[in-house]
DNA sequence: GCACACTACTGTGCAATGCGCGGTAGTGGC
DNA sequence: GCCACTACCGCGCATTGCACAGTAGTGTGC
């Protein structure tokens, strides 16, 4: 197993975590989730999930010049958003404590 | 987000764990992942995951005849599987810090 | 002794999703 | 002009969980 398999369903979370904490762009979430310890996280899957999230009217998005580059097309929550985050940090966290006790029998 | 795409990946381990608990055949893996709160995986994913982790080299098999019903194939972990465990547990755990640490930005 | 339910396993095809790779563009340094 | 870095997108692939259908053994009710 590599982390990769252990994205599949949690990158939405993920983002949405980021997303939650302040709007961003693309290649900046990427950055910022790396930085949080999701090392392997490919940009690729990232602009999937905001494009996915965007479609599924989770975000607001708009697009801003750059200084230093392209333009950049920010996301951000909206209502749908952030109700879906804390939908979905509850599911997550209720997973997590039904895999860790799975684990413990194994192991305490 | 339904779980089953949190099981992504997590099957894997989920099996492993009841594995080292205690041998068992496929029809009792479903039962005991239920019963440990993993109320939604379906049969055929974990007889798949049981195929693919034998192909893996980690599980040893065994058929058993039944009293209340057709052979049983019962399956158990070797030592690589052992190791497989320890070391997707540990990738697990990891993983689900680095997520923790996400999800708290966010909330406080 | 036949229909049915429950146990137990298998195969086929599908859908979701993360990723590798390549392509397009803008800005600045040499 | 060429290259590096920023920023975004599209295509096709691999993995993997699942629904569904099928096979088979055992016991129950009639």
């Amino acid at each position: 197993m590599d982390s990769s398999q252990l994205l599949k369903g949690v990158l939405d979370l993920a983002v949405l975590a980021v997303l939650d904490e302040r709007d961003g762009y693309g290649y900046d979430v990427v950055r910022r989730l790396r930085e949080a310890g999701l090392v392997e996280v490919g940009d690729a899957s990232v602009y999937g999930t905001l494009r996915r999230l965007y479609k599924a009217g989770a975000l607001t998005s708009y697009v801003m010049a750059s200084d230093e580059g392209p333009h950049r097309k920010y996301y951000g929550l909206n209502e749908t958003g952030r109700s879906m985050y804390a939908a979905q940090a509850r599911t997550w966290n209720s997973f997590v404590a039904t895999m860790a006790s799975l684990l413990k029998e194994g192991r305490g």
